[in-house]
DNA sequence: GGCGTACTTCGACAAACTTCTAAGCAGGAG
DNA sequence: CTCCTGCTTAGAAGTTTGTCGAAGTACGCC
């Protein structure tokens, strides 16, 4: 038929072959991703309320020191993630969605248009 | 307006606080893309020709030996990212859809109710 | 100034990861 | 059967990563 062909995954990443620089930029910014307690620190600030959260909010759900968590919110950080900024006594850090958004775009850019340009997102409040 | 509000970054990852388990989960599928060379390897498989390809195609590619290639690849498919099958002298690796479609819905959920279940989606043919 | 709290940097160490060489297994060709 | 090719497994070396304790910096308060 004439109709378009339906392909199984579509994500960017089984359309054409990754070139191997931008390999590595993706597999660096994955890298950041690729831990629990980074994951999860990630989920922390991204879902906190005011779009930030302060240091002091994250470490007390984990069993890990807090030269540990500041570790971890490093890598996020150098890795363009997350972005800190001290107010008074606290630290607070927030996400870089376009950072994020990268990670999006190469497995599922549903959206075509937005896919190489902006991703701009409206989602309905539960 | 009665409009929906519009977030800056709507990743689930940034909606509600990822549990342990889950995040654990996601970190390992994380890890195994979380490479240039594996991530190079995924995109190729899945963007060649008929969906799987050998390994002989993949490793010229890369300045690598193929026992290193071989342990890529068996890192992508513990993970259950690809699907390997032997005919007669090659072997030919596939992806699986179902898996890449995770790290595609913890970053941008585009299609809402696609997300919980299955996603399929359709591609126009350049 | 001196002290206490919040967070980061430093130095160290065990565990995990990437890569290699060498050896093994499976199929096809002569 | 014997060899050759395609791929995987096994073992080892070098590097990176996750975690900690100790020390350092920044800020607010007395």
């Amino acid at each position: 038929m004439a109709a378009p062909a339906t392909i199984q995954c579509c994500a960017p990443i089984a359309r054409e072959p990754l070139a191997e620089a931008e390999a590595a930029e993706l597999a660096a910014l994955l890298k950041a991703v690729a831990d629990p307690v980074r994951l999860r620190l990630l989920s922390m600030i991204g879902s906190h309320a005011g779009g930030e959260a302060c240091v002091c909010d994250l470490t007390d759900s984990f069993d890990l020191t807090a030269p540990t968590i500041s570790h971890h919110l490093k890598v996020l950080r150098t890795a363009g993630l997350i972005d800190g900024e001290r107010r008074g006594t606290w630290v607070y850090y927030r996400i870089v969605p376009e950072t994020v958004n990268k990670l999006g775009a190469l497995f599922a850019p549903l959206a075509e248009p937005a896919a190489t340009g902006r991703v701009e997102l409206e989602l309905l409040p539960v």
